[in-house]
This record gives C-alpha cells, sequence and structure tokens, in this order.
DNA sequence: TTAGGGTTACAG
DNA sequence: CTGTAACCCTAA
C-alpha cells in the first residue's frame, strides 16, 4: 500500500480550467469553493490544483509555443509583427465538421476583403451612432447620453462576447490565461473609461453632424431621411433585448450570468467539440481584432487606442450579425 | 494560502 | 533508464 496517484479525470481537468477561467488562476483555494465545481473537485486539494494547472501549463508551453505566444500578445501590443492570418489550431481542423462549426461563411483576413482603404476607419464609430440612433428612434432623434449609453451596452456585451472567445481558446492554452485575463480587463477599463469615451463620441457627433450625415436639433440628433428608415434592428435582439438604459450593474450580472453559463457548457465539451468553438472563435476574433488593429495604425496617438476599441465593437458587431443567439447551453 | 523547488510513482 | 504527472515541503 503506497500511495497510489490519483490521475486526473478529464472531467476535474475540465473543472479546474473552467474554475481558472471563473476565478483567475492562483485563486486554488476559491476555485475548491466554488459549489460549480466543488462537486468534481471535492477530493482534490488547493495544492493539488495548482499542481494539475501548473503541469498542463507545461505542457502547453511546449505544444505550441510559437503560435500560442503570438495569439496573447499580439492585441494590445501593435508589434511590427502582423503575420497573415496564421492560426493556432492545425491540431483541430482534422475533425471540425460539427454542428458546432457555423456554416456561414467567414473571411478573416483572407483574400476577400477589398480592404476598404483609410476612409473606412472614420466610418465605425459613425456607423455605431448611426446604429444606435436609428435603434432608439426616439421621436426628435436621440441625445448624446442616449447614444453613449446604447453603443457602450453594445460594446460592453461584444466585449464579453470577445472575452468568451478568448476563454474558448484558453481551454487549450492554459498558461496564457493569467496572461490575457488582466488584458481584457485593462482592456476595457481602459478603452471604455466613460470620460474617455463621451469625448470621443462628442467629436465624433459634432463631426457628422458638421457633414450633414446626421441632423442636430437641439441636443439631439436625428438620421437625414429620418422618415423612411430601413428595418434594421439591434443585434442583441431577441435574446434579452437590450433597453436603451441599462444600468451597469445589471449589465455585469448579464454578462457573468452569460460566462457563468458559457463555462459551464464549456466545461462539457468533448474535446473535439470545444476545439471546433474555439476555432471558430479564434477566426471571428482574428477578424474584429485585425480591423482594430488596422484603424489603430491609422489613427493618431490620442484617440488611437479608442479608435481600435470603436473599431473592434464594430468589427465584432458585424461579425457576429449572422449569429443570433450564442449557443449557450445551461446546465449544471 | 500560494508559488516554486523538490521528490516519488509510473509509463514507455 | 528517462520523461512526465502526481504529490510533498517550505518560504513568504
Amino acid at each position: 500500500m503506497g500511495a497510489p496517484k490519483q490521475k486526473w479525470t478529464p472531467e476535474e481537468e475540465a473543472a479546474l480550467k473552467a474554475g481558472v477561467i471563473k476565478h483567475g488562476p492562483g485563486k486554488w483555494r476559491t476555485i475548491l469553493k466554488d459549489p460549480q465545481f466543488s462537486g468534481v473537485l471535492y477530493l482534490r486539494s488547493n495544492v493539488d490544483l495548482k499542481d494539475k494547472w501548473r503541469n498542463l501549463s507545461v505542457m502547453a508551453n511546449g505544444w505550441g509555443s510559437r503560435e500560442k505566444a503570438r495569439v496573447a500578445l499580439k492585441r494590445i501590443h501593435p508589434v511590427p509583427d502582423h503575420g497573415e492570418s496564421s492560426m493556432a489550431l492545425e491540431a483541430v481542423s482534422s475533425q471540425s465538421d460539427d454542428d458546432l462549426v457555423d456554416s456561414r461563411p467567414h473571411p478573416p483576413s483572407g483574400g476577400s476583403s477589398p480592404n476598404d482603404g483609410p476612409k473606412r476607419s472614420i466610418m465605425r464609430l459613425d456607423n455605431l451612432i448611426m446604429e444606435a440612433i436609428n435603434h432608439l428612434r426616439e421621436p426628435g432623434g436621440s441625445n448624446k447620453n442616449s447614444i453613449a449609453a446604447y453603443i457602450e451596452s453594445i460594446a460592453a456585451a461584444f466585449l464579453a462576447l470577445w472575452y468568451l472567445y478568448l476563454l474558448a481558446s484558453h481551454y487549450f492554452l492554459p498558461s496564457s490565461t493569467a496572461l490575457l485575463s488582466p488584458l481584457v480587463n485593462n482592456h476595457q477599463d481602459q478603452y471604455w473609461a466613460p470620460a474617455n469615451f463621451k469625448r470621443i463620441l462628442s467629436a465624433k457627433l459634432k463631426h457628422l453632424a458638421a457633414n450633414g450625415r446626421l441632423v442636430k436639433i437641439k441636443r439631439k440628433y436625428k438620421l437625414p431621411g429620418t422618415s423612411t428608415l430601413s428595418e434594421r434592428r439591434g443585434p442583441m435582439e431577441g435574446r434579452q433585448g437590450i433597453s436603451p438604459r441599462i444600468d451597469r450593474e445589471e449589465m455585469n450580472n448579464l454578462i457573468k450570468s452569460q460566462i457563468d453559463s458559457t463555462i459551464a457548457s464549456i466545461s462539457n465539451m468533448t474535446a473535439q467539440e470545444a476545439a471546433a468553438a474555439a476555432a471558430q472563435a479564434i477566426a471571428e476574433a482574428e477578424a474584429a481584432i485585425a480591423e482594430a488593429e488596422e484603424a489603430a495604425r491609422e489613427a493618431e496617438a490620442a484617440e488611437a487606442d479608442a479608435e481600435a476599441a470603436q473599431a473592434f465593437a464594430e468589427a465584432a458587431l458585424k461579425t457576429m450579425k449572422g449569429r443570433n443567439t450564442p449557443r449557450v447551453m445551461v446546465q449544471t
């Protein structure tokens, strides 16, 4: 009777990963106490979790160190390295014919994107603004705060979704989770700090009004062809119905539950399923990021970051248009 | 409690 | 025998 090594089951591993995703690496005790995971990990100690995580990380390091680091660092750090869209999922592509992969054709950064020229970047926030005004449909137009609230809601949602994408991709790169989650958080805070955003928005609105793309009446903005608007609708409709004003807290809860349920579903995916989902997610995030980077490159210093975030939101918007509800099945 | 170095069990 | 995964020890 020595000490029978107790090998980690896939379930335990999944729970650990999910726990790290939810609480962050290093919060071993917290993960262990979380009722969501305690059922699976009840016979592991916090030290066990730590060690296992270390093993996983080591494994990930040896696995695809080159493409891993790139995905992780690419954003935020506009390194003068723009490899074309080299994605890190070869290991997966062999068998990703499941229902999980959307059938939507999707040009990540391949040839079909005509690279609409510099003008493109100046359009991004504009489009969001148009979208906002159009969606709000307030008689007499919408004021800046309404527009800001709408855009911020959308942006927060998409940032969250982007985050989810990262989670999915991390599933295979545990060691980069520690690196990324703070990045994403900082990203969010930094770019979407209300003050900064309001400033940008004001400038844009002013510019649009001057251009005649918007009509300013009193303190409200409306679209020129106000009477016959096309039947466009907000992207998030049908699943939550984002109200024009949604307070921070509510939004956070929404995001949080979204994350929770997504974690739950991810936890129960098989490797192949998760891989397929991750591949898709990465491709989409890649597309969004690529656009954001392109924008950032041409934007100027002060506005660059905010512009990039705007670009991201817009790109994400576009990307997500085709896919309504993010497939998220809740289960315990 | 955690991070990190070290040790033991086990598979190939 | 060698590498890896689980487990142990200890400073902070």
